[in-house]
DNA sequence: TTGAAAGCGCTACCAA
DNA sequence: TTGGTAGCGCTTTCAA
């Protein structure tokens, strides 16, 4: 059997109070006797208190949560999520806090069970949407929480690190406007709920199933609202996932038609590059040149000349961390919106003449 | 205070066990008073059973722990670690299992009690080295683990999920070697500790610090010294870490002189990739094309037209945290060495005549 | 400086 | 089907 910390009380003949002590609080005790104590515990190979027990006692268990609503291997296969768990890791390692990633299951029943069953100090939510019912099992739970987007009814005990994605989409949408681009496609991921790939009726924006999509989707139609082209006469493209692949697939026939698009506005970077990809891939290609943005900015947009919003991702990371690890004396400060700002590079250029 | 099981219990007027049963083993009582149980939890808010103490009575905690020999956000900053828990990642969301990143302190003397207080089954131990201080103190702790390279001195309850590196070095080096290539460099990260950037004297591979780096270096060595180059005719060159811009560092100075080598043969594709940026950077450019390869077959490596060894990422990933959580019956299965496959594109030919 | 007592919140055995 | 009992291994008053 493993000992535990009873035995080493009982070799060195004192009580298991002097023992904890002895790993806890070195100066409740004498050098000698710690080392006394220690020499029992190594002898007998005692690994030292048990962090179960230690965190069972104490009544935390020094390790935040990160919870990604899609599938746990996307935290790491999209470029985006691992620059945030990037800054989320570098708060985390300066606190000495470890960071447990819990995968979500797919039955949204069984959610709440794995939420509870997290031995956690809190949650960082990298959200995707509205998930509410991810948010009430913390709540129910009692444990706090930050959310990566701006909530409509966020409360003082809700924090957040966001930015303002209606505004960041109007960036760029107005710079392509501002090119002359007229005749627009909006790229998105999964805009409806298990829509397929390809072009998609959407009464507005609003009707989009993210809350991050819905943000993006107004911008841009502000922005051509502006110099005149109605939400009717915008494209809406859905991208079945959030991959290079899937912005492919869905731009593919997007493009296709008697007047395609001068002008493709994707959601996501990682979408935009499908776009790319799309319009560098064999097949029919469009008789004028297409500009394309993304959003993100993420490392490949920059060797890609892709046009985008760049948002600090690492600094939302370590700030939705450092949110949590220490909340901030006035609630008003648990609510973060990050600057963006519009990245302008080769894949954009003026509507050419038809 | 928030209530406890015991509460429910009482509010119930039923034993604690009954209550833990509604939550655990719903078959041990009838649906009608589970129902009445959860429904006065539901009305105390009570959150469930609280993990840390469930984790305390059961024995086991259903996380395994990911240590990173290096900063945490390395694992999120290099992309074959990436890919490594991209790996890991699936195999334990498929498993119902959570993942925890531990941050190790730089002071080696406090990496033990980082280890001590990992609140975990097992360790996954994505290793840079011989870091046998690590591995001792998860030993000493008594919980199993799976390494990221064969061990020498592996023992029956050692796991392993690696390549055989000298083999997969020797590939490359010997299509580099093939090419026609006699004046060659290697590029490795930390060959020996603490050594500036730049051109290195080196005895041997086997003075290399890290075992993987030896496992490359002696597999390099191998390949030319069957074409007539002995190990003393080969620069090795040092970079200052494992990325782009220490790889770009590192080889510069290495690229001078009369007679610069024409082909570098990086430890990772990192590194290489560094390389090819030097080559493209402006500044002095050798005389005669330079041939460069890389290690690991990231994702970058295609499109850059690298020349590199491939070794299966996410399956090293996936496999060692299987060997973690599910032990192999026959203790020989928890050795395993993938397989890797020399990848040729563009970045080497043969070599100019002079 | 040291130790005794009292749990932290839960589960699992066994008996009813 | 239900409940009593006995801890899991530790920390932390408080008193000596």
């Amino acid at each position: 059997m493993k000992p535990t910390l009873q035995d080493v009380a009982d070799a060195v003949g004192v009580s298991r109070s002097t023992v904890s002590n002895a790993y806890s609080r070195p100066d409740q005790l004498s050098a000698a006797l710690r080392a006394r104590i220690l020499d029992a515990a190594q002898r007998l190979g005692y690994p030292g208190p048990n962090p179960t027990a230690r965190s069972l006692r104490r009544g935390f268990v020094g390790a935040i949560g990160v919870l990604f609503t899609s599938r746990l291997s996307y935290a790491f296969t999209d470029p985006f999520a691992v620059r945030f768990l990037t800054g989320v890791s570098e708060a985390v390692e300066r606190h000495g806090t470890s960071l447990l990633l819990v995968p979500l299951p797919a039955e949204r029943a069984r959610v709440r069970t794995a939420i509870d069953d997290a031995g956690v100090d809190g949650f960082c939510v990298y959200c995707a949407g509205d998930e509410d019912w991810v948010l009430d099992a913390i709540r129910d739970r009692g444990l706090p929480y930050v959310t990566t987007a701006p909530r409509g009814d966020a409360g003082p005990d809700d924090r957040y690190v966001g930015i303002d994605e209606r505004a960041a989409a109007r960036s760029v949408a107005d710079h392509v406007a501002a090119l002359g681009h007229r005749r627009v496609a909006i790229l998105g991921d999964t805009v409806l709920p298990d829509a397929p790939s390809g072009p998609l009726r959407l009464a507005g924006p609003s009707d989009a199933t993210h809350p991050t999509t819905r943000g993006r989707l107004t911008g841009f139609a502000e922005a051509f609202a502006a110099v005149g082209v109605h939400w009717s006469a915008i494209t809406v493209l859905n991208a079945a996932g959030n991959s290079r692949a899937a912005g492919t697939a869905a731009v593919t026939a997007g493009l296709a038609g008697d007047e395609p698009p001068t002008a493709v506005l994707a959601c996501s970077d990682v979408l935009a590059l499908g776009v790319l990809d799309a319009l560098a891939g064999v097949g029919p290609r469009p008789v004028h040149p297409v500009s394309v943005t993304g959003f993100d900015d993420i490392a490949e947009a920059a060797s890609a000349g892709l046009t985008t919003v760049r948002q600090p991702a690492e600094e939302k990371g370590r700030l939705a961390a450092a949110l949590l690890l220490e909340p901030p004396a006035d609630p008003a400060d648990g609510h973060v919106l990050l600057p963006t700002e519009l990245v302008v590079r080769t894949s954009t250029g003026p509507v050419s003449r038809s």
